[in-house]
DNA sequence: TAGCCTCGAGTTCA
DNA sequence: CTCGAGGCTA
């Protein structure tokens, strides 16, 4: 059994706390009331925040919960007679004032990425193995790691700008997220103003923010006495109260907070995690206590199944562990990918699983033509949620697991998120079930199905499927395509049983009258919905293109086609040789493009677009970026022959 | 040709 | 989030 090295990151406090008598006035005081009372104000901030901290971080109060109100209340009063003296780092001034229209959006300077996986220790040796690949070392050499349990919350960015918190915000999507500032002014284990030696100018933490247990029940239990719906788990709950508008409600929501990662600072050099945290500690920020210091991955591996052992008597969820590289100089050499660092690795413990019934397998054709196997399942609950339905992913998946209607079956949340069949029960079968074989036609328009070579998936071939049609629309709508707000799957279903769209093309015909059709629909719904089409017709090239939806053509493809041909014109014409010759673009999807445009009834959908007034905008090249101020010469790589 | 890495597509629930 | 497939590179 490997003995775990645990570092000590929290600087030793002192268990006492020299407590000055009340203020004595003497004759000979002869400084202005406002001095004495600024005096006293420190003083008592000084003490309230060494409590708070006693107290959330240590969880070694000094003094008992009364003696901590009398202070705070003493505080409260003087700052109210003596306004001036309010400060915005003062424990008074934890809930701010009032609640927010909206989130401000926050762009972090350094992308907050995502960590890859590993689910078991083979996984997580193999991780080992590619950090000494990458480094050049050889197989047999100790990595020095720090270990972390992997907290269940939400990832956030603070940023305390000379000691003081300035700004919160969520991670979003890595690049972009809220400010949530007010929010997390409330987390009262967080100082508002760093304290000890030496506190650089700019310090930007990432930490996860969470819920106890403990305070995950009260708050249920609260809820369910005034009747709301309860939070299923803790980590929703925490999510819920970060996205809180009026921060009043999250003060009520005890979150809290564990720092791990630095984002950019000055005037602070950082030369392995382990001195991160035994700085930011030192600070006052607070670190999970459990984190460790190991050397070689046997070491990780082991601090992974104690983790495991520990996992269900901590007072928080953990969904794993997450090992990192403990030099920094190392971390920067290893560098990233796109969406995650190749120095750290998120462990996940095995998700919670549940036994349920195979009720039904239905065949869903998607907006490709795709027909995929969903399994109908008895509701039963996984972490909190309830559970009906599970994609089977393709009929190769149905056939390996030989998954039966009427099986008990084995499911768990992949990520604690999609949920999944994992295994038959085979011994409890009665004999009963029934296999469930590929259908042969369309199970929605009857066409024939294909199975493509070499592929997995079912296609249908049906021009004219309606399921087909009906998602294309949904998809040309969507937000990440011309961003039709308010043109969800709902109101697209209606519009095409009613035959008021057949193809994308129809939603620019479409009137006043034709919604007013519509069940509970009224003139402000109808306007609003007349206005987001009407709006979408200027659309930048790339999302006009990406919702044409050409297969093999997502999002990213989409942008690159709009950058290199400038127009739809130009990518109409564009002959297979000019494509294949554009980054990323192979024969394949060089093909599916050339295809798409050959064929008539999509040129005569773009045409009847166009003449809708549809006109895609050509992106403008980013400003402010790298290149500006400077000349740019553009090289034509190729000419067109029109 | 294998082994990355990235992208596309389908998916669940509150 | 996860899978499969496409594209690039050693």
């Amino acid at each position: 059994m490997i003995e775990i090295r645990s570092i000590i990151l929290y600087p030793a406090v002192k268990s006492t706390y020299p407590v000055r008598k009340p203020m004595q006035l003497s004759l000979l005081d002869i400084s202005a009331p406002e001095d004495r009372a600024k005096t006293r104000v420190d003083e008592l901030r000084r003490q309230l925040e060494h409590h708070n901290r006693l107290y959330y971080q240590l969880d070694a109060p000094t003094i008992s919960d009364a003696e901590y109100d009398s202070l705070f209340r003493e505080l409260q009063l003087l700052e109210e007679q003596y306004p001036s003296l309010i400060t915005p780092d003062s424990p008074t001034q934890r809930v701010g004032g009032a609640a927010l229209e909206k989130f401000s959006s926050v762009t972090h300077r350094l992308a907050m990425l995502s960590l890859e996986n590993a689910a078991n220790a083979v996984e997580i040796r193999d991780f080992d193995l590619r950090v000494k690949k990458n480094l050049g070392l050889s197989p047999e050499e100790l990595i020095s790691y720090i270990c972390e349990p992997k907290m269940d919350g939400l990832a956030v960015e603070l940023i305390y700008t000379d000691g003081l918190l300035t700004v919160a915000s969520t991670r979003g999507d890595g690049v972009t997220g809220e400010d949530v500032t007010e929010n997390i002014r409330t987390i009262r284990s967080l100082p508002l103003r760093l304290s000890g030696e030496r506190i650089p100018s700019l310090l930007e933490v990432r930490g996860e923010v969470f819920l106890s247990l403990d305070a995950f029940q009260r708050i249920n239990a609260e809820k369910e006495e005034n009747g709301e719906a309860s939070f299923a788990n803790p980590r929703n709950a925490a999510a819920g109260s970060l996205r809180q508008l009026d921060p009043r409600i999250t003060a009520r929501r005890p979150l809290s907070i564990y720092c791990y990662a630095p984002g950019i600072s000055e005037g602070a050099d950082f030369a392995t995690q382990q001195d991160f945290f035994t700085a930011i500690a030192g600070w006052g920020l607070p670190v999970n206590p459990l984190v460790c210091a190991v050397e070689g991955i046997d070491e990780a591996v082991t601090f992974y199944e104690e983790m495991q052992q520990q996992r269900e008597s901590l007072p928080y969820e953990i969904d794993g562990t997450v090992i990192k590289v403990d030099s920094f100089t190392l971390q920067r050499e290893l560098g990233e990918k796109s969406r995650s660092p190749r120095w750290a690795v998120a462990c996940k413990f095995p998700p919670r699983q549940a036994e349920t019934v195979v009720e039904d397998i239905l065949p869903s054709v998607g907006r490709t033509g795709v027909i995929t196997p969903v399994a109908r399942l008895r509701p039963v609950e996984i972490s909190g949620v309830t559970v009906s339905r599970a994609t089977l992913h393709n009929w190769d998946e149905i056939a390996a697991k030989d998954i039966r209607i009427g099986d008990r079956v084995m499911i768990e949340r992949a990520g604690d998120v999609i949920p999944a069949v994992v295994r038959v029960l085979v011994e409890q079968r009665s004999g009963s079930e029934r296999q469930f074989l590929p259908p042969g036609t369309c199970p929605e328009c009857g066409s024939v199905v294909v199975r493509i070579a070499d592929e997995v998936a079912l296609r249908c071939m049906g021009l004219a499927c309606p399921p087909q049609i009906r998602e294309s629309i949904v998809h040309f709508a969507s937000r990440n395509a011309m961003d039709i707000e308010g043109l969800g799957d709902k109101f697209v279903e209606q519009l095409f049983s009613l035959g008021l769209v057949h193809s994308i093309a129809d939603i620019y015909r479409l009137t006043r009258d034709d919604f007013m059709r519509f069940e509970r629909m009224g003139d402000k719904l109808a306007s609003n919905l007349l206005s987001a089409i009407e709006n979408s017709k200027q659309r930048e090239l790339g999302r006009f293109i990406f919702a044409l939806g050409i297969r093999h053509v997502g999002e990213r493809t989409a942008k690159s086609l709009a950058q290199a041909f400038g127009s739809l014109e130009n990518l109409e014409r564009a002959r297979f040789e000019e494509l294949v010759s554009i980054r990323d673009i192979g024969a394949t999807v060089a093909q599916s493009i050339c295809t798409f445009f050959e064929n008539r009834d999509n040129q005569e959908v773009i045409r009847r677009m166009l003449e809708a007034g549809v006109t895609p905008a050509v992106e403008l090249k980013k400003v402010g970026g790298r290149f500006t101020g400077k000349t740019c010469v553009h090289r034509r790589s190729w000419t067109f022959h029109p």
